[in-house]
DNA sequence: CAGAATCCTCGGGGATACTG
DNA sequence: CAGTATCCCCGAGGATTCTG
């Protein structure tokens, strides 16, 4: 599971910042990866880890309005994904810590930008609703 | 219409690169503007849009399994966001030009890089599904 | 060509209760 | 404390048809 030595390699149709000629071929990863990472819940799980690690009700805490479902599969995909790492301690009571991977950090570093505009703007965007 | 003479302003809870304390209290402005980004076609059109302004059509085919009522709706939602400008010529038959306004462009400064360490990353990523 | 209208499905996601 | 297990619903999104 040593994630921060997988290669980095070249979707078809998305070529470093160009694109060939359509936008991500419809049944390309970059789908769906992109599904688990703008997920409602995904984005918010990985800000909330972008400053350090926390524990699973630190998350729940942190990421107002999640449900204990939504939080636990969000998790479990993003671990799955190799962006999140889970570290559990058999102790009891229970500890769990969940963390950035190497690669979820690199992740991070290019979602937090853009969250940072977001919140800048948002109070600008928003108009119905 | 002036988009580009917005004033930017912080959001409770998310200033500048960092969070207060919980992350993005659930009843927060960001959270929609999040939403409609984040959306399962809202990235892709930014995206689509981040290198050229195109016409409905060429959307209908850069967007690959993007279906009309979508292409449509997220189309009307990021134009009502401010992020999307429409430029309809009443000719027949009609044509309509899709482009970034400054602050979409604002924005897609920020997705692209996202969008190519994704596309760079997706196939060491997706496990199973 | 650029949509609007309509109908319908499916699963993301919420609420609640239970457990090691 | 850190989850799992169920039940259930709503609305995002798909397929198809129609139109200026």
């Amino acid at each position: 599971m040593d994630v921060s030595t997988r290669p980095a390699l070249t979707v078809a149709g998305f070529t470093g910042s160009g694109f060939t000629d359509g936008i991500l071929p419809a049944n390309c990863p970059t789908r769906t990866v992109l599904d688990h990472v703008t997920s409602k819940w995904g984005v918010l799980v990985i800000i909330a880890l972008s400053r350090q690690g926390l524990r699973w009700g630190e998350l729940r805490r942190t990421i107002e309005g999640i449900s204990e479902k939504m939080l636990a599969s969000t998790l479990r995909t993003l671990e799955g994904d190799g962006l999140v790492l889970r570290e559990a301690q058999a102790t009891i009571p229970p500890r769990v810590d969940y963390s950035l991977t190497p690669l979820g950090r690199e992740l991070a570093d290019r979602m937090v930008p853009l969250m940072d505009w977001i919140a800048d703007n948002a109070g600008a965007i928003v108009t119905a609703e």
